[in-house]
DNA sequence: CTGAAAGCGCTTACAG
DNA sequence: CTGAAAGCGCTTACAG
């Protein structure tokens, strides 16, 4: 078991007759250090199974390689795609991600953070649970540079003292909605997601936008909420021809609803893609597999993971300001969804 | 910027005119403090912003508070839950997770398993990537409890000294099996996985024990292999009806090629659930919202996250010896998808 | 209840 | 190239 003592630096000088300096110096690859004596020292390291306490080093160097990684909802691939891609790129430039899952619930989010604090993370990347309010986490992230990704944080001073990377949301919505219009639809709805969610907020404003320039203007009838997942877009869709005017097409908050709209049209004896026109957001994996595919915008989230640890690592190394804005432009992939005529 | 020095207990000591083993022990809330003296240490760390320093603490005691969590593919909804599971569960004990993710490559995996080693994890939590050796991994890890999930590793000796948490994968293909045989099917295929993985392997055999037991038998035509993704399933799935019979129905290796496989009957003019009967395994959450719905084995991704924390913990904090089989039943769920006649 | 001293495992100047 | 000493921020005995 592990009862006997570790092995320290210290066993390993001892064994090679040399000070703890010399041995730290090979473990930091140091040019200093004498070619045949790095290789006794590392045979010895191998020998007894001397395994470097980082933690003891970083204590030492006052520097920290660990990056806290907080997560609103892994089990939704998006934000499981993103974390891969954090993940990724923190591991290849030899730094190693704190986990925390805040399950949407922002009084989770703090302990998480505050329990991550404690390992003193050298930067911290916060996907925000709905709600989050952006005093509560600068509270407890202190001086650490911090990059919020996708939503923007309520109460968010506009001198935000930190990063921030989101898709082009409005762009996007417009980008669909276009497309719809294109294709002949004039009465569209916009359906999902939370009206109070900064996202949700944007998209709506992107649909609006095209509607404008088209001439076009949205029905009150046709702005449905919903939270953001199959299951309940599903139910809710009946909601969408509950009005005096029904629509002929809608531009979903993301794949996740469109997918259940979809769904629930089949059930209501509509084929999508057929008699009624849908776009999602997002381009998960599913959106390409569904019947009928699914046009969508492509966030790529994986790349935004490994943008997002890029820009902290940035920061983390060379100080550099921050750049409160990071918007990722989208872009539409057409699918049999969206086909229907109007 | 954090360019003034960080606060320490000495700090806090010194504002207080105490000792910095007072302040420790108040940190540790320790009865041996006078409520008084407890407050006003308090009030000055809330004052100043003082951080704990986790990692030095552990340092001084010689303990660890952080758990490694190695998966193979956090963008699969399963392992997602049960990471999850696993963060939810640790997050709840003190805790702290150190993910890593070695998209299915060894090699990946094992510099993960490196890094993360650095440092000294209490335990380590390992769903491993394919092919994984189980020298290899022996190796790297030394003597940290480590407990491996869903998939055995090759070479394992049988006194393996790690736990183990896996599904009953052969009883649960078995109750497919038998589930599809009861509903008058005698021409059943399993389909998908990779042959050599232990899961499938077990899984395998579950389906022909159902089989041997209603005196039927598998043709090798009817064994399918695929990766375990929807897009590979759903290219593959006219193999099916390649050779002389043709199935009715498949046991399906999981969710995902299930689905993938719908989606390719559905291509070749077949109904899943009316002309063919498919199940699946693991009941992720999509399972109850295809169309139509899929008959499945339920796993519970994570429950079994929260479960392997549970026990990895009881023996990180009891040493309790390794139970190297721990097998979680399954629960068959019917749904619409295995209705079709033989 | 509180203080002075030593130490966890490493690195950092500073001499040589 | 190598060694002796100090110190990162905390906790642990041991006195008092």
């Amino acid at each position: 078991m592990s009862a006997r003592q570790r092995v320290t630096v210290e066993d390993i000088a001892r064994a090679c007759g040399l000070s703890r300096a010399t041995v730290s110096l090979v473990l930091r690859s140091s040019p200093l250090v004498h070619p045949a004596t790095r290789q006794r020292v590392e045979a010895e390291m191998k020998r007894q199974g001397y395994v470097y306490n980082r933690a003891a080093a970083n204590l030492r160097r006052r520097v920290s390689n660990s990056v806290a990684l907080v997560i609103n909802d892994l089990s939704n691939p998006f934000f499981a795609e993103f974390a891969t891609g954090v993940d990724e790129a923190l591991g290849g430039k030899d730094y190693v991600t704190l986990l925390g899952c805040s399950n949407e619930s922002p009084q989770r989010q703090l302990q998480v953070l505050n329990s991550l604090m404690e390992h003193h993370p050298a930067a911290i990347i916060l996907s925000p649970a709905e709600n989050t309010d952006a005093r509560d986490i600068d509270r407890v992230v202190g001086g650490t540079p911090l990059l919020v990704f996708n939503r923007m944080l309520d109460h968010d001073s506009d001198g935000a003292d930190h990063d921030f990377l989101g898709l082009d949301n409005r762009g996007g919505a417009m980008q669909a909605t276009a497309h719809l219009i294109e294709r002949g639809h004039r009465d569209i709805a916009f359906f999902g997601g939370h009206a109070n969610s900064s996202s949700c907020q944007e998209r709506r404003q992107g649909y609006h936008d095209a509607l404008k320039k088209a001439g076009l203007r949205a029905r009150n009838e046709w702005l449905i909420e919903s939270a953001p997942t199959r299951v309940d877009a599903c139910a809710r869709s009946e909601t969408l021809f509950a009005g005096k005017t029904k629509p002929t097409a809608a531009v979903c908050y993301n794949d996740a609803v469109a997918l259940g709209l979809m769904l629930g049209l089949a059930h209501h004896g509509l084929r999508p893609g057929i008699d009624f026109a849908v776009t999602g957001f997002d381009d998960i994996p599913e959106a390409a597999m569904s019947m009928p595919e699914l046009t969508t915008l492509s966030t790529d989230p994986r790349a935004r993971g490994r943008q997002a640890a890029q820009l902290v690592l940035q920061r983390v190394e060379q100080a550099t300001p921050v750049s409160p804005a990071n918007i990722v432009p989208v872009r539409l992939v057409e699918r049999a969804s969206s086909s229907a005529p109007a």
